[in-house]
DNA sequence: TCAAGGTGCTAATACGGATTATCACCGGCG
DNA sequence: CGCCGGTGATAATCCGTATTAGCACCTTGA
């Protein structure tokens, strides 16, 4: 069929088919405008050629002629298919992919985008971000000054997590925290629980902070008392010290993977859970544990953001000019039963 | 720091520096040989431009030019992050991924090569996989078209699995299953084993027949029978009665899932493995299956596979032309000891 | 017989960067 | 004075495709 040696390209099909290049660009095109005509028999003849060479237009000519690649990029900044990162990140992507395989998309994944052993950036030396028509960023905490210039240069992108402003607003699809948290806080308020801590950072990034806050409003509304138990640091035995001394009986602990830690901590004390200490979870663990505890929490719909934050974009895109405001949504979390809530004591 | 408006290129900066595109393309790209010279303040000049400006070049237009991309694509045949096959995909994709990120390349994933509800195919109407520098191929079965296609086109590609010649010799990187699976039929055989059973198709794709072949030679070598059970459509207990009913005392089993299936089946029906019969699992599970039983087999190198690929991938990309010669490599599988293995009765 | 209007195709150009060939300039030397 | 060699930069061209403007030809009508 073809020969092993050049690649073909328009102009190879031109020339056997006794037509310009012009012209074959027009026939792949299907060019049918009034502007634009070509005689059935010459397009016929065109196509002939075109299916006996097996002829595919070079993407990256095409790309450069037309702006438009589907592809999209994803950036994260960890390696996305470490076991370690694993559990956290496949939900996303298999939202992605999906999504992105319906419309018609391929992904560009940026793994080189590490400065010589450094953290990742999304803007390094040559930066292939451009590469992509957009590009979704999916990550715990995503660097501020890569958020503005993406911004500041007009680069499509959605972020997967709500992000605060940099600059401009981000767009972004994330997870409802604070109302999942709230609704977790209000059931042990119905349940006799009076005395509540958020067991985590609480701050540092955009998520950690949603869900304090979601805490701090909820524990208001309900007349209850919340206290803050920090983690870094500080063993799983000491977080339950603390817990016990300060007498709370409902623990809403930021990351599942530390909430593990502390029920497998209560059980050697001779605590029971949930008689003696109810246990939260808010949202999905970030660091790989044996999730052997059947926690109360809530789930974050992960491949629903991954699925979402593609669509946006892809509307981002149709956009074009960008004229349309900045989408920026938020995820309605599952609550999970599981079985480490129960009443207060007394 | 840049403007909203349209991207930045080096005409611009050109215009900025008030020199010409050339030269800022000479600067960038650090030329210093004899036959282009620059002098050390405008070389300067330039670049104070390109910092304070933050120019990065379009990858779009530098491969159009160089054609050279430093994007390497994945092809799988199926969606990699589904969780039916992300266990079978994962351990691949996480070499690549290392990989990748240690020679600085980035991946491309075509998730967009399905025509309409149809297989994947890599070469659909518009097929992107020329963007990439080259491509690693990913997949049990692989169409023989496709790959005959990538061979007579001369793109530079590497399978993860051996292939059998589709015109030419295939590029590849697989596992060594005759070995592994005659190292284990010398095992049950050095325990007293002499009627084996191959259960599996044994064919369709190589690496089952390579299992295949491995068991056929080790059982001539060892004087030892040897069957070959079928599983399409059968049940495991099927599949138990007929192992049985023909006093096979070993079972080497294709597909572990079917191992563990044909594990608990044996349960059911009160017989004791491996104390009435012995089963093998000859690699890993391409169906998801909760792994509950200790199976005896090898393991499949995955993860070195991935590396080996991008790897072998990167020295064709050096190579440039074509001159050297067809990359095939076989990875020694390691034998898993487990407990489904034991001295055959009497 | 010639303008008007339609038809079928192509030349020219853009896209953004890399490369090659060439040019302008200056100082020194015969 | 005129030639030469070295220096520093640029114009021109290429990569492969998409698009726009326009050309050549033919028919029709007055």
């Amino acid at each position: 069929m073809t020969s092993p040696g050049r690649r073909l390209t328009q102009q190879d099909i031109a020339r056997i088919a006794g037509v310009s290049q012009t012209t074959v660009s027009l026939v792949l095109n299907n060019r049918t405008d009034a502007e634009v005509r070509i005689a059935p028999e010459t397009r016929e003849r065109v196509l002939k050629v075109i299916r006996e060479t097996g002829y595919v237009a070079d993407p990256v000519a095409r790309r450069l002629a037309e702006r438009r690649n589907r592809i999209l990029g994803v950036f994260t900044y960890e390696a996305v298919f470490p076991t370690a990162s694993a559990d956290f990140y496949h939900p996303f992507l298999l939202g992605i992919e999906e999504c992105a395989e319906e419309m018609g998309c391929d992904l560009l994944l940026f793994t080189s985008a590490r400065a010589a052993g450094e953290r990742r950036r999304i803007f390094n030396e040559d930066s292939r971000v451009r590469l992509a028509d957009g590009c979704v960023l999916l990550g715990r905490a995503v660097d501020r000054d890569d958020l503005a210039r993406l911004l500041a240069e007009g680069i499509p992108f959605v972020s997967i997590g709500r992000r605060d402003d940099a600059g401009a607003p981000v767009p972004y699809v994330g997870a409802d925290y604070s109302p999942a948290v709230r609704a977790l806080v209000d059931r042990a308020a119905g349940l006799g629980h009076r005395r509540l801590a958020y067991v985590g950072t609480g701050a540092g990034a955009e998520s950690p902070a949603d869900r304090m806050r979601g805490f701090r409003e909820a524990v208001a509304a309900v007349g209850a008392e919340g206290s803050h138990v920090p983690v870094t640091g500080r063993t799983p035995e000491e977080i339950l010290g603390e817990l016990s001394a300060t007498g709370v009986t409902a623990a809403f602990v930021e990351e599942p993977a530390d909430a593990v830690a502390i029920v497998h901590a209560a059980g050697e004390r001779g605590l029971t859970i949930p008689g003696d200490l109810s246990i939260l979870a808010l949202g999905a663990p970030t660091r790989p544990v044996r999730v052997d505890v059947d926690l109360t929490g809530f789930r974050i719909p992960r491949q629903e953001m991954g699925r979402r934050a593609v669509e946006l974009l892809a509307e981002v895109l149709e956009g074009g000019g960008g004229t349309t405001k900045t989408p920026q949504e938020l995820l309605a979390c599952e609550l999970v039963e599981g079985s480490t809530l129960a009443p207060a004591r007394g």
